[in-house]
DNA sequence: TTTAATTAAGTGATTACTTACTTTTTTATT
DNA sequence: AATAAAAAAGTAAGTAATCACTTAATTAAA
């Protein structure tokens, strides 16, 4: 990858994350990376192209974050893990979270099944620790996740700081 | 209200809702109220006086869903009134809710305190019941029924209807 | 010397919004 | 109740600015 793509794609990730998708320009983008508008167009064809370029990283970086989760064999470990997770967030990745969370509610990129092995893990967990209703538990728990990581997206991580630690203790871990 | 200005702002929200704000052109709007375009400039001013008109029903929604809780005394009847919430949403509102969901990602538009009273009253119920954690308690189900929410509005009641059960258990109430 | 990277200057289409005008409703006066 | 005046609601046809994208030429790398 050259380097002025790579800027075109920093770029591009900052002012969807921060402005929106349609709401950012290709020209603003170009500006912002220091090339020509055009340049986009032969990098990533089109507006779309760009997009479709940064959600590609997706599957590596969940794949990234979940891998030590997908190692772990201890069941406490796991659910230990797991809440950890947001509060280690790379904040310079904050934006390329932030933009997947957005894109949510974009039916074209909505995609639940993605978290499914995450979901499978976290059940065997809770079911080895005698919980009785072990799916159920863990999509609670998937769920409170997710909350956190957009408070923390959002907010930045002072405010939740506090509910590492109480969840740590609610699932005795 | 006219009727037409409320054709107007039925098609705007129902198009902010589905297709995104900046990516809903006017002329769609009045197309879709069957109005002519100028009219929306006419009784709106500009495209944002639209989405502050439909932000400005918010306040009054707020207030009908969270009368019943506030008034309740029984504390854990206020835990199970607040489980309840996003299981009785009115379909024809979904779109309300989805577009104040996907505008919390704007930050012009985000506002954590608006929900504080209900932080308040969750933790008084926790207080009563010798919840160590009140606060916290109060908090981390607050997420959890926002979660649901968000689910429910994205993709229906069916997911989660098995997780109405499951939490009123979990919290006994 | 061929290929790829890059740019400046366009393009038509679409955008939010305006203007000038007509129609309908409300208000005031007989 | 009838009528005239004023105000509000509504429209059709614009506008300039901006949009995503293209083209043709230039520069740099292989």
């Amino acid at each position: 990858m050259t380097d002025k793509k790579e800027k075109i794609l920093q770029a591009a990730l900052e002012l969807f994350a921060t402005e929106g998708y349609n709401a950012t320009a290709t020209s603003k983008i170009a500006k912002k990376a220091g090339v020509s508008e055009g340049l986009i167009f032969r990098h990533f064809n089109n507006k779309k192209g760009l997009l479709e370029a940064l959600n590609n990283q997706v599957e590596d970086k969940i794949k990234i974050i979940f891998t030590p989760i997908f190692f772990e064999t201890n069941s406490k470990e796991i659910i230990k893990k797991y809440i950890y997770l947001p509060f280690d967030f790379n904040p310079e990745e904050y934006n390329f979270w932030r933009l997947q969370f957005m894109l949510k509610w974009q039916n074209e990129y909505y995609n639940p099944d993605k978290l499914e092995p995450v979901l499978d893990k976290l059940t065997q967990a809770f079911l080895d620790l005698k919980y009785k209703e072990p799916q159920k538990e863990a999509f609670v728990l998937m769920q409170i996740i997710e909350s956190i990581s957009i408070i923390i997206l959002r907010e930045g991580i002072e405010v939740v700081l506090p509910y590492k630690k109480f969840l740590l203790e609610k699932y005795k871990v």
